[in-house]
DNA sequence: GACATATAGTTCGCTACCGAACATATTTGG
DNA sequence: CCAAATATGTTCGGTAGCGAACTATATGTC
């Protein structure tokens, strides 16, 4: 991105975009993108779900949010129905078809952190965890506004 | 993505999102994304570069980088131009425009790693960054084929 | 010299991400 | 009860990223 003239900030981009490119190919022969995996993981998981709680739980905006639901639609994994208790609301559930799929599907995750940080005791992880956390919740609060008072 | 349910590396991908959304807040007035950002970079220190060094020192892929450049093109802010020693490669560089912009230009990369790691000491901060820049590196490594032999 | 191979870029089609603007539906305030 | 404010989603247009397939130019190699 351009921070090559540091160190963490840099490597953070980089072990991300590693990290995305390797779930995407490991994703790639099931019709999948890294966040739609995602979505169908909290569907198996948790059962049908509101779309707005994606928002939170993906930390995504909601054009994002739209586009990844609207290919799932396509692809027949996913069914998107208006809540009748509040109609601007729309109820995520996976499709027979959806829930087959989600049977035969490796972990990506699991398999990415095996191979990332393997070896890596864990205090160093927790450290690492936190300095990045930090980090974010420093750039978010600073984003939204320049203004406080 | 996903990575919900480990810590560094979830905190990697969300670092990396707020620092980049960030850098676009900044860059937007000026028309500009990110890695268009560190194309001037290069081509404001270094002076013309042939397109086929961005390669690496940008770390992303031909396609990538075609779009980037084509975009920059379009703005008035690079020009494009074929090596004649080699008729194959096209040697950036920048435009009167471009290089009237770049002194107007904030570093956004400086005020992303102020904000973020303030207060953070160099010690920790180079952990963080070789933790990082070995799980990228083992990834990138593994990545590319599954044999060895 | 001719043919195979390697290199540089582009194009196509896709995921993932955002802000701005918009349409609807619900809630709140007067 | 009705107008204003708020919440949910979509659409539009943009950046950033990738693999696969393509063109054109160079460089081997026989």
């Amino acid at each position: 991105m351009s921070d090559n003239h540091n160190s963490a900030g840099a490597w953070a981009k980089k072990y991300h975009l590693a990290s995305r490119t390797m779930i995407e190919r490991i994703l790639r022969p099931y019709d999948l993108g890294s966040t739609q995996w995602y979505v169908l993981y909290q569907l198996a998981h948790q059962g049908p779900t509101p779309q707005r709680d994606f928002l939170a739980l993906l930390q995504i905006e909601k054009p994002t949010l739209s586009d990844v639901v609207s290919a799932l639609v396509r692809k027949g994994f996913v069914e998107q129905t208006p809540d009748p208790k509040d109609q601007r609301q729309r109820i995520l559930a996976l499709t027979e078809t959806g829930r087959g799929l989600w049977e035969t599907l490796p972990d990506p995750i699991a398999l990415i952190l095996s191979i990332a940080f393997d070896g890596v005791d864990s205090d160093t992880l927790d450290l690492v965890a936190t300095v990045l956390r930090n980090a974010t919740e420093r750039l978010n609060n600073y984003a939204p506004e320049g203004n406080e008072t």
